[in-house]
RNA sequence: GCCCGGGUGGCGGAAUGGUUUACGCAGAGGACUUAAAAUCCUCGGCCCCUAACAGGGCUUGUGGGUUCGACUCCCACCCCGGGCACCA
């Protein structure tokens, strides 16, 4: 008998499959798309030809070599490739590298190598990896992502997002590792919780030669702070800073929605979607207008258009409002009610003679008025505060009257002057104002700056005689996004971010200016680090003289700035809540602002016979709360309900002639029996609910009332059975009070007034701040008292003219850094053409796409240069000051501007590695000739047919990062034309962690698994299979050195059982006559098997899929002198994905039916019958009779009271009343039974039966 | 703090509300062998009782609940791993 050689053998099989190609899928052969759903459990052979995408994470190849983590990835991609393939599919399933980035690149400088060199060196070590373990790679289709050819569209993309406004530079903060002088990506900063001593910091610094002194060197101590977080390098765990930089940005913002709710459509692992949805992180909310009031208060100049007067129109509306306000107004009359005298000069003369301007103008026209305040401001040598331009117009193009205008006006205006005189710009235009084109409005909003609102007037051109809008716009306000509109009654001060552009428009009205702008340089100049490490304790500064409007009750609330609240979140302004967030409760209690509970807690039964009856009235009463304290010891008297699960105090209504206390002390007395309460105070407290009273046949809303009361000793009444029967009494600890009480009920309000009533001196500053994002019933709130806060959010949004909004968590994508490795960004940056597009008149734009115009002076480099070659840096270390190596190769950035050919400089930063891999699942398709082409019909025909991916497997790790940039780049190319689906990923799983004994493997640890070494001294069939048997593949799994062992005894036993004589010279062809109990049972095994090992597959429960043929392997050595050749074959398919090559040697030595000429040879029609050989991995999947996998015997377990007495073996489908006498036959049983009768007995089928005494 | 996972023998792990511990590793005993390795067979949760057989009790992180019966469903809590974090 010939021994198992794995070494022999595997190389054999793989050399052997690469030159037969056999795992290349046919792209040539025209085939449609597959339609009909495929079952995996289909009976009948399946035609083959079906594409199947079956992608895995390409890996980034480091010179160490392939991480079993790899391997493990792979090998469970690959069998259910391979599976897939058997199940008749053609099956598609490419490797590549992604060899660009800041992985590669800093294993380079490690090794002091050249990242160029070290890509050719890995990959020639990768792919023979690779190569050695047994996947059903396609090798014509590999692609690598540094491969001038392959990055060659990837910068086509950049160049195609540019032009279309998907590409924008801005200013920006970056992670900066001081003593790399290097950016880092932000999944390249740690999230440490305390960073090792300074000591070991310096000595585990890398050693990269420093070219430069390094001068930005910050002293470590800064840094160590114990205890708090602290973002740190990956690789020095020197803390990182954050460095303003321009930057390159995707705006991925804009497809933030659709990336959300197609989450909705694809089928994957349902951990990386909530990852997805936490990271998009949309709310709801409300955006929210604030009347802001300056001690120093602006003057109004309302200028009337033409044909107007101040009589006119919404002026004498508006100049009362504004005066109600305590506003100065003038309203000149300009003398142009007259077309024919309508002429620019007078208009000034008039002008000039009726208004007086100062710094604290606001400058209101209307119509024809904007021109004469427009030109009024040219004219002007100092700045006013504000300048609005109602339905206003820059151009003699309006409906009517035009011709009128066009001589007696001088057309040309000043704007740079007018943008500096007029303080803040808002331009009102109604687009659907009949007399002046809206596209007057834009351009006006181009030339001038400063927002643009699309208000819906009262009448058409802002001719109503009330229009509110323009009083909006025409005060100063502070517009805020909240989610939690509904508490806006509690809103008792304002926060501006230390950068909000509203501290620099008020700064003539702040009293102490010179404070707020020390606080705001202080803020500044604050790393992140600082401001975390400061404890986060909360910092701010009132801007005195500055008063915010509640619009909800009008009440004047003071406006602070404070660096707790973000710039960049939200509109950079809170209206902060203090009773109900944390956040404005922690910074109210410091400074000692008003805190005003607006919600209360509601407690809604609704889905019992005590819940809400629809159709009924709700009738409000009051009722109370009794917390009672023990007379000797520190308990409280609580109850615990015995029909639900409520656990609480003694609650009650309050009767008539009742007052709160005496009521309570009634309750008390009643349900308890204490009869000594007495009353202590007022808790202030109050819960809400709403319930079905049955016995008055209404619904009731009970607002209860929380008392505190004190026994004073133990005197007891006697309790009516009524009550007993209702609830048990308890004397519960002060400290797991909290704990006793139940959520429902919901009375930890109340409770925390006792156990900490310092926070709640009164009732107008209780607080609870875990009650922040609860449900509750307003209060305090004018009309909407009563309300359900949910139902009262957009009430409030509407009463107080705020508008409905998301925003999402979502920052737009980051593509720069300022290294080597990468793809050069492809742009050019020429300064005539920025000089050109600044001046370009309107009407010229059209030669400019939406990425020049709004980066002007920036030009993409055409499809035809591309790609922008990487040089060979000698010197590709990354240098300090922020810019990329490139930017010291002169060859690389002197260009000439290809839209101009005047010199000008190429981009040197290159992009991010997530962009490499953000299109490689189209890379492997566009692949021809060693070139990649996506613009073609062909790869249209390859993607139409192949797209998008079946299945694709990965590492957890890349939940956000690749996987949502890959889907944005798709969505991207769908909404550009190029593909007609957009999700590239049908179905994802994510495999869990592989580790070793328990604990993560690390290079420190030198706990990594080298798989080189493991396929040397066991092979790869061994090594796949041990990995995939470690435990659930989506999981993880531990890696044991021993626990190889028992995979290879498996495999030497399936290798020995093939080549046994009996098996392969059967003595007696039996056939199907004469089975006797042994092949009916393998029969049986086998079936039970093909189904098991089908279904896990399919679900990738690979670990319970090879103990399955472990048990199949039992069952057919024990009978191995009469198995049949069928067993074996079915039993080497169902192995053959995990173990491909002893299963291939086998099939091919012994069970290849084309070798053997047995009868069931026809298999599939005339399949690569040229072949010599044929492999069992194209063979078709086993499949199984369900009949056969149902065992006609059970074992009949038998249960005397829930407890196990006896099995006995039964047969399948017998009654109850055969089960009991079978049962009583068992001697123990009986013994239990002990001559009782059984209450109930309780049979399942075909599985227990179960004697209940009692 | 919030959001995801997870907690079962000595170990990796298995288990549609129905015998907890399949399969494998490690271990023990036996066969083969001069011997060892390899291989094959047998036995494996803990505790009590027993010379042994038989038998009994306990056991899936903890505490409650639902149920004839809970690893599985419900409530509360603890621990471990991962992610996010002043997101308004």
């Amino acid at each position: 008998m010939k021994k198992y050689n794995f070494r022999t053998i595997e190389s054999f099989w793989q050399k052997e499959w690469r030159t037969e190609q056999i795992h290349e899928p046919n792209f040539s052969r025209p085939q449609k798309p597959f339609r009909q759903a495929l079952q995996p459990r289909a009976q009948g052979r399946v035609a083959r030809g079906r594409p199947f995408y079956n992608l895995m994470m390409f890996p980034y190849p480091s010179a160490e070599g392939l991480h079993v983590g790899n391997m493990y990835a792979f090998t469970g991609s690959d069998i259910y490739g391979r599976f897939k393939r058997m199940q008749g599919y053609d099956v598609f399933e490419p490797i590549g590298l992604d060899g660009f980035g800041i992985h590669s690149e800093n294993y380079a400088l490690k090794t002091n190598q050249h990242p160029m060199k070290l890509a050719e060196k890995s990959e020639k070590n990768f792919y023979r990896q690779l190569r050695m373990l047994g996947n059903s790679f396609a090798w014509n289709e590999t692609l690598e992502t540094y491969d001038p050819e392959y990055y060659k569209w990837t910068q086509w993309i950049l160049t195609e997002m540019f032009k279309r406004g998907l590409m924008y530079r801005k200013k920006a903060a970056v992670n900066w590792c001081p003593s790399c002088k290097t950016v880092l990506a932000d999944e390249q900063v740690l999230q440490k919780s305390q960073v090792s001593s300074p000591k070991s910091q310096k000595n585990s610094k890398p050693q990269i030669p420093n070219s430069e002194q390094d001068k930005e060197n910050i002293p470590y101590s800064k840094f160590h702070i114990p205890n708090s977080k602290v973002g740190a390098c990956e690789r020095c765990e020197t803390p990182v800073v954050k460095k303003e930089l321009e930057q390159w940005f995707l705006k991925i913002t804009d497809y933030a929605e659709r990336l959300l709710s197609d989450l909705e459509k694809i089928d994957w692992s349902e951990k990386v979607k909530i990852a997805q949805r936490n990271w998009i992180g949309k709310s709801e909310g409300a955006e929210i207008d604030f009347e802001i009031r300056t001690k120093e208060k602006p003057n109004f100049v309302l200028l009337h258009g033409y044909t107007g007067s101040p009589k006119h129109n919404f002026f004498p509306w508006l100049k009362k409002e504004l005066e109600k306000r305590g506003y100065k107004v003038q309203s000149p009359t300009l003398p142009h009610s007259d077309a024919s005298r309508a002429n620019e000069n007078d208009d000034m003369d008039a002008f000039r003679k009726q208004v007086e301007l100062n710094r604290n103008t606001v400058l209101l026209g209307h119509s024809l008025g904007t021109i004469v305040a427009m030109k009024a401001l040219e004219k002007l040598d100092y700045p006013i505060r504000k300048l609005a331009l109602v339905g206003g117009f820059l151009e003699p193009r309006f409906r009517d009257h035009a011709r009128s205008f066009t001589k007696t006006f001088n057309w040309r205006f000043n704007f740079e002057k007018i943008r500096t005189n007029a303080g803040k710009i808002t331009i009102l235009h109604d687009p659907n104002d009949r007399a002046i084109p809206y596209d007057q409005g834009v351009k006006l909003h181009d030339a001038l700056g400063g927002e643009l609102i699309e208000p819906i007037p009262k009448k058409s051109h802002f001719c109503g005689k009330e229009e509110p809008e323009i009083l909006k716009y025409a005060l100063d306000r502070l517009t805020v996004f909240t989610t939690r509109p509904d508490t806006i009654f509690g809103a008792t001060y304002m926060v501006l971010a230390p950068e909000h552009p509203l501290v620099k428009n008020l700064e003539s009205g702040i009293l102490n200016l010179e404070r707020v702008k020390d606080y705001i340089r202080k803020t500044k100049n604050k790393s992140e680090e600082e401001r975390i490490a400061d404890g986060r304790e909360k910092t701010g500064v009132e801007l005195k003289g500055i008063k915010a409007i509640n619009p909800a009750n009008g009440e004047e609330i003071p406006v602070w700035v404070a660096d707790y609240v973000l710039n960049s979140v939200g509109t950079g302004a809170i209206m902060a809540v203090p009773a109900h967030d944390e956040r404005d409760f922690e910074f109210a209690k410091k400074y000692k602002l008003p805190i005003i509970e607006v919600v209360e807690p509601l407690f809604v039964k609704t889905d019992d016979i005590d819940g809400v009856r629809p159709g009924l009235p709700l009738k409000e009463r009051s009722a109370i709360v009794a917390v009672v304290k023990h007379w000797s010891e520190d308990k409280y008297l609580c109850l615990k309900w015995k029909k639900t699960d409520w656990r609480g105090f003694i609650i009650g209504g309050i009767e008539e002639d009742e007052d709160m206390a005496e009521a309570a002390a009634r309750e008390i007395r009643e349900e308890t029996g204490y009869a000594s309460a007495r009353f202590i105070r007022n808790l202030g407290g109050i819960v809400h609910a709403r319930f079905y009273h049955a016995v008055k046949n209404e619904n009731r809303w009970a607002r209860f009332h929380g008392l505190y009361f004190e026994l004073a000793d133990g005197t007891r009444e006697k309790i009516s059975d009524e009550e007993k029967q209702i609830h048990d009494v308890v004397w519960v600890d002060r400290k797991e009070v909290d704990h006793f009480l139940d959520w429902v009920t919901d009375m930890r309000l109340i409770w925390h007034r006792v156990s900490s009533p310092d926070d709640f001196p009164g009732r107008n500053d209780i607080h609870e701040s875990s009650r922040v994002n609860k449900q509750g019933v307003l209060a305090c709130s004018g009309e909407f008292n009563g309300m359900n806060s949910g139902e009262a959010k957009w009430k409030i949004t509407n009463f107080v003219g705020g508008k409905r909004g998301n925003r999402y968590r979502l920052r737009d994508w980051l593509i720069s850094r300022q290294r080597y490795w990468g793809p050069p960004i492809p742009l050019i940056f020429c300064e005539n053409c920025a000089n050109k597009i600044k001046e370009a008149p309107r009407q010229a734009r059209g030669k400019f796409t939406k990425g020049e115009f709004e980066n002007p002076g920036w030009i993409p480099v055409p499809e035809k240069d591309l790609p922008v070659k990487l040089p060979y840096v000698k010197g590709f270390r990354p240098r300090g000051k922020g810019q990329s190596p490139l930017a010291s190769v002169k060859s690389f950035y002197e260009v000439n501007c290809p839209r101009c050919g005047s010199r000008a400089r190429g981009e040197t930063d290159v992009s991010d590695t997530f962009l490499d891999s953000s299109w490689y699942y189209f890379g492997y398709l566009a692949k021809e000739n060693s070139k990649f082409e996506i613009l073609n019909s062909k790869f249209r025909g390859r993607a139409k047919q192949w797209l998008p991916v079946d299945m694709y497997i990965g590492g957890a790790e890349h939940s956000v990062l690749h996987l949502l940039y890959t889907r944005f780049i798709t969505k991207v190319f769908h909404d550009w034309k190029l593909i007609n689906f957009n999700e590239p990923f049908k179905r994802f799983r994510a495999h869990g962690l592989l580790i070793k004994d328990g604990a993560k493997m690390s290079k420190s640890k030198g706990n990594v698994v080298n798989p080189d070494f493991y396929i040397k001294e066991f092979g790869a069939d061994a090594l796949r299979m041990y990995l995939m048997f470690l435990g659930p593949f989506e999981q993880g799994g531990d890696f044991q050195d021993r626990g190889i062992l028992g995979i290879t005894r498996f495999l030497e036993r399936v290798w020995n059982l093939c080549q046994k004589s009996e098996i392969q010279n059967p003595k007696s062809k039996t056939n199907s006559n004469d089975k006797n109990q042994n092949d009916k049972n393998i029969e049986r095994a086998l079936h039970k098997t093909v189904k098991k090992v089908t279904e896990d597959i399919e679900n990738l429960h690979y670990n319970t899929a090879i103990s399955a043929l472990m048990i199949l392997l039992n069952e057919m050595e024990k009978n191995s002198s009469r198995l049949s050749l069928l067993a074996l074959r079915s039993f080497l398919k169902l192995l053959a994905p995990f173990a491909p090559h002893i299963t291939e040697e086998l099939w091919s030595r012994f069970f290849d039916p084309q070798k053997l000429k047995t009868p069931d040879s026809q298999s599939e029609s005339g399949h690569n019958s040229s072949k010599k050989y044929r492999s069992v991995h194209k063979e078709s999947w086993p499949i199984y009779d369900p009949a056969l996998t149902e065992e006609d015997t059970f074992k009949l377990v038998v249960q005397v009271n829930g407890r196990v007495r006896d099995t006995i073996t039964a047969r399948k489908g017998i009654s109850q009343k055969e089960a009991e006498a079978l049962a009583r036959t068992s001697e123990n049983v009986m013994r239990h039974l002990d001559k009782k009768a059984a209450k109930k007995i309780i049979l399942v089928k075909d599985r227990l039966i179960n004697f209940v005494l009692q």
